[in-house]
RNA sequence: GGGCGAAUAGCUCAGUUGGUUAGAGCGCCACUCUUACAAAGUGGAUGUCGGGGGUUCGAGUCCCUCUUCGCCCA
């Protein structure tokens, strides 16, 4: 490259153009590509595949930035680095999404279109996303070997879902079983608990009666209970009542009074009146329980009204004596805790729901109306009846389906579970004994008291998209029946062959899970009239299997067991127990192995109210947006440089107006809004949720955060340092330099360097992102922008000096790059390409030419004989130095043209040391020393300044303003009084100077004697200067 | 109700085993187009470290407690 080329390198860094190309040639030359590679070791990350329902936000640029900084290090440092992408299915959500648009559109539900075509629908949904997200993750720079991509959902995972499956089955871990599970009537399936929030809605607590059937004489003609959800009577099996109330209530006034000599001033008054209606409540309504509890047990029964069934009353502790009548009705099927009491009770579970949330058969007069509609004709009906006590008003907590927004009704359902004792104890146990390492560590207890409860894991899902549950079944008439069926599929070849698997379920179902598609097997098992089970897999379950299922497990190959177990998972808190815990344990099970050595927990994005980015809040920043407007490393740097470990980042963001380019804050008031008006300009512009084709006419405004700015100017710092030294290097010659006698400047920067790239590889191996960027920030913009290159200036201008200084700064460049590289993969590249152009030589510790890619370069190693602290220290008196003569030209206005002249009161050393910098004093702060030594002359007029180990007085004869030296002494002089006061308090405190170290103390001693010298300094110029 | 975390400059965050005058970026003020960069340079201002107690010669840092916020679990 020509000087004049190099001179028409542009002052930014163009990424819009540049990026995509220099991601295009990446890709073409197989840079991410990872093989076997028996002599390196690997280092293999798993992306934690982002769901296809929607475009990734900026939570998940975080998330993949961190694994590609990880990705690129490692791959540069000579580890065989392979990063997997893929993308999840996950099946309620996209289900959801692809379900609503069909209702919204073509007002059609999913049963209009059948399950095959939905079903293609979703695949159409799952292509366009997957495109999108990938092509995100591209724009980031991610270093995926794209060869590999994976879809949850795909023929290889389907594969392994399957082998587990049936592995699972055959071991005895997968049952089906009758469980009340959280019902979305309107997506018609069950969701599981993580699925689900809870609301505080106004709702009702209604008092109903229920007579007694034949009352003995001195008996009560009714119960009374109380229920937020009174259509649910219809399906009551019992009344119960606490079988011992006396006691009971004991035990509870017990508790309560234990808790008021505990108490706070301020929760007294509460527990106290709480503890006087105990006491009444005792006097008056305990004869009635236990006189409740006795006929319980004598067998009473009690008339449900209405529908005009016998039903039980039964002594049951889950009847809390101190609340409300003392009395609970039981819906076993339609409440958890009823459920319980009706296994404990033996009592039927009667469902009155179909999965439309319409009441079936048993639901009486009212069956087919919704259970909303139900509610308000039993309330009516019992008040006609004169059984309705009472209605409260009451605020409640109401779970609703987190897909469908719909309140969730608790609903008894045939459901498969993975038995999970053993497996969350092999899970536990992974992590209890540090074969994987959880970081930052407290994480650790949530996953350990999560696997702990060791609840079984409902797995099966009334949905249409997912992995379909591999079973056949058929319910025959009696047990003798399904055993000889069971004996007959047994007995064919496939059984032998171990293709299936055949399991009873009490008291006359068979089941047989079959291994492998086969499409001859199923037809067999169908003509003897099985059907496959309707339902599908638990996304979580296919994710469960992602480390080992993307490299080709169940088929055992060399990719599998040279890249397993995978180095490190990096991931987000919520998914520790969903996603984290599951994979262990089925890579446990599975091959017997963890699935990865090391976990990192990073921070979330939180919006500038501190809420969770969510594409449904509207907050949610689309990381194009940002690469749009700053460029993808900048992107990257930000997101590094916020990183850290305790906090939870807080992102405020705005709209940029599309009109005049104003930044708009986002508000929780605009950010659902269709259209916003530009607060400066007075237009309208779009944002994400405009439909209409009137707000769509707007032009739409792109998201973005402020934070990005301080990384942008980064980049651009970068790219014209690396200019800036390009355009120096035109007569350059490369020499491996020895380290002797190299000057004080040169010996700084490169132990600077050295201590930089063993910083940066130190924390960004224990995931401290931040840390790392902001040691490499300091290094490039304070170290090297600032002060080498500004020292290079008039180096580069003497030829005897030339050739060290260009060679010095080709170096530092150079590694300087690669170090960044990780972080900022783009603008690096762009770089080392025009360096190429140059020179291929430019590291002269290793002499090693560098390649084409800096992607591809080796990491720089730290050579710590360059490592120096006495010349780091001996460089700050020089920076020391500069600043204060800077600092007395910018208190007396002094024009940067005007030079200055001043005289330094030092020792010798200093001045041994110092004296050879004279050209860069000059060079930076336009400034010549007249003097070095202990005692210089003043000059007529001078601004002192006190340093360590040096007083600087620049002659101002030529500048003064008087005022405003005394301004800036009478500053000084108060500071330096403050600070003497607070030395000398200490040192007057007796137990100070007795109890402190030694080292402290002596410590305090003379910096009190420095500051009481620099204060008679102050005063007395002070004082001259009121004489001029 | 239980657990984890947070509260430090106007904003977003750092702050090592307790030890001089608590830092960064953005923003703010002043001055500068000085031949890499005005997305820059130089200098400057800005803090009752959430409140209250305690331990200590010494607390942003350790302990207790209260308040507020976030997340997880029930």
């Amino acid at each position: 490259m020509t000087n004049a080329e190099i001179q028409e390198i542009p002052n930014r860094f163009d990424f819009s153009t540049a990026c995509a190309e220099i991601y295009e040639a990446w890709t073409t030359n197989g840079c991410f590509d990872a093989n076997v590679a028996p002599s390196k070791k690997p280092f293999t990350i798993v992306i934690p595949p982002p769901n296809v329902t929607g475009a990734l936000h900026l939570g998940h640029a975080l998330n993949n930035t961190m694994q590609d900084v990880q990705i690129r290090m490692h791959r540069m440092m000579g580890f065989e680095a392979l990063w997997i992408p893929g993308t999840d299915h996950a099946g309620i959500a996209t289900q959801a999404v692809v379900e609503k648009r069909l209702k919204e559109i073509e007002n059609k539900t999913r049963h209009d279109l059948g399950r095959e075509k939905l079903v293609q629908r979703i695949w159409e949904w799952k292509d366009q996303y997957e495109a999108r997200i990938l092509g995100q993750l591209k724009s980031m720079g991610c270093s995926c070997d794209w060869r590999r991509t994976r879809f949850t959902l795909d023929e290889r995972c389907a594969k392994a879902v399957r082998s587990t499956f049936y592995d699972l089955f055959a071991k005895g871990l997968i049952f089906r079983g009758k469980r009340l599970v959280n019902w979305d009537t309107f997506l018609q399936t069950a969701v599981s608990d993580d699925e689900v929030y809870a609301a505080t809605t106004k709702g009702h607590f209604w008092h109903l009666q229920y007579p007694i059937l034949d009352p003995k004489s001195g008996e009560p003609t009714h119960v009374t209970i109380a229920t937020t959800r009174p259509e649910t009577m219809l399906g009551d099996t019992a009344v119960a009542v606490h079988p011992r109330p006396t006691e009971a209530l004991a035990k509870y006034e017990q508790g309560l009074r234990e808790k008021i000599t505990e108490a706070n001033a301020k929760d007294l008054p509460a527990l106290n009146a709480q503890l006087e209606e105990l006491v009444s409540r005792r006097r008056d309504h305990l004869p009635l329980l236990e006189l409740l509890a006795n006929m319980a047990r004598d067998g009473r029964k009690i008339m449900l009204p209405i529908v005009n069934r016998e039903i039980p009353l039964v002594a049951d502790v889950w009847a809390k004596p101190e609340m409300g009548s003392g009395c609970v009705k039981i819906t076993p099927a339609h409440d958890p805790n009823d459920y319980e009491v009706a296994k404990r009770c033996d009592l039927p579970l009667l469902n009155i729901m179909n999965s439309d949330g319409t009441l079936n058969e048993n639901g009486g007069p009212y069956v087919g109306m919704s259970m909303a509609r139900a509610r308000d004709k039993v309330v009516a009906q019992m008040d006609d009846l004169g059984l309705l006590l009472k209605v409260e008003d009451r605020e409640i907590e109401l779970k609703h389906s987190d897909r469908s927004k719909t309140p969730i009704e608790p609903y008894l359902a045939d459901q498969w579970f993975v038995k999970m004792d053993q497996l969350a104890q092999s899970a536990m146990d992974a992590v209890t004994d540090g074969r994987v390492k959880i970081y930052p560590p407290r994480y650790a207890n949530g996953y350990l008291d999560w696997l702990g409860e060791k609840r079984d894991w409902p797995v099966g899902r009334q949905l249409w998209w997912g992995h379909q549950i591999p079973i056949w079944s058929r319910t025959l008439e009696d047990a003798s029946k399904a055993h000889s069926m069971k004996f007959q599929i047994e007995s064919m070849p496939e059984r032998a062959a171990g293709l299936l698997v055949a399991h009873i379920e009490e008291p006359a179902t068979v089941h047989v899970c079959v291994q492998e598609e086969d499409r001859g097997l199923e037809v067999k098992l169908e003509s003897l009239g099985l059907t496959r089970q309707e339902d599908v897999l638990d996304t979580w379950f296919s994710s469960a299997l992602w480390p080992h299922s993307t490299l080709g497990w169940p088929d055992l190959n060399e990719d599998l067991s040279y890249f397993y177990p995978t180095t490190t998972l990096i991931t987000s808190r919520d998914i520790i127990t969903l996603w984290v815990a599951r994979m262990v344990l089925m890579g446990l099970n599975n091959l017997g192995e963890v699935p990865f050595r090391e976990v990192f927990i990073h921070p979330k994005i939180l919006d500038g109210y501190g809420e969770t980015m969510s594409k449904s809040k509207g907050n949610g920043v689309d990381p194009i947006d940002v690469i749009d407007k700053f460029g993808p490393d900048a992107l990257r740097f930000g997101l590094a440089w916020l990183c850290t470990e305790t906090q939870d980042v807080r992102m405020p963001v705005q709209y940029e107006c599309p009109h005049c380019e104003a930044k708009v804050n986002q508000t929780k008031e605009n950010r659902q809004t269709p259209t916003v008006k530009c607060d400066k300009c007075q237009k309208l512009f779009s944002t994400q949720w405009a439909e209409s084709e009137q707000d769509k006419a707007h032009p739409k405004a792109s998201v973005v955060s402020e934070r990005f700015e301080q990384a942008r100017n980064f980049v651009n710092k970068l790219w014209n340092a690396s200019r800036f030294v390009m355009m120096n290097l035109e007569d350059f010659t490369f020499e491996k330099l020895s380290t002797k006698d190299l000057p004080l400047e040169d010996q700084w920067i490169l132990s600077r360097l050295a201590s930089v790239t063993e910083q940066l590889e130190t924390e960004l191996k224990q995931y401290h992102y931040a840390e790392g960027a902001r040691a490499i920030y300091d290094f490039a913009w304070d170290h090297f922008c600032s002060l080498y290159v500004e020292m290079a200036k008039p180096r580069l201008q003497n030829p005897a000096m030339r050739p060290q200084v260009q060679r010095v700064l080709a170096h530092v460049l150079d590694r300087m790059l690669r170090l960044l590289h990780p972080i900022m993969p783009f603008v690096t590249e762009a770089i080392w390409t025009q360096l190429n152009k140059i020179t291929r030589q430019r590291d002269f510790i290793t002499g090693e030419a560098a390649g084409d890619w800096i992607v591809r370069a080796p990491w720089p190693v730290v050579d710590k004989k360059f490592i120096n602290p006495n010349v780091a220290k001996q460089f700050s008196h020089f920076v020391d130095l500069i600043g204060a003569v800077r600092e007395i030209r910018s208190r007396q206005n002094i024009a940067p043209k005007d030079k200055v002249a001043f005289s330094v009161r030092c020792n010798d050393e200093m001045k041994q040391l110092l004296s050879p910098m004279a050209p860069f004093i000059e060079s930076m702060a336009n400034a010549t020393a007249t003097q070095w030594n202990s005692n210089p002359t003043m000059p007529a007029i001078p601004a002192q300044i006190s340093i360590p180990e040096m007083d600087v007085f620049v002659d101002l004869t030529q500048f003064i303003d008087v005022a405003a030296e005394i301004a800036r002494n009478e500053k000084l002089e108060a500071n330096l009084v403050k600070q003497i006061q607070g030395k000398e308090g200490r040192l007057a405190n007796e137990s100070f100077v007795s109890r402190a170290p030694a080292d402290i103390i002596e410590k305090e001693r003379q910096a009190l004697s420095e500051l009481v010298t620099q204060l008679a300094e102050v005063k007395e110029a002070i004082n001259k200067l009121r004489t001029l």
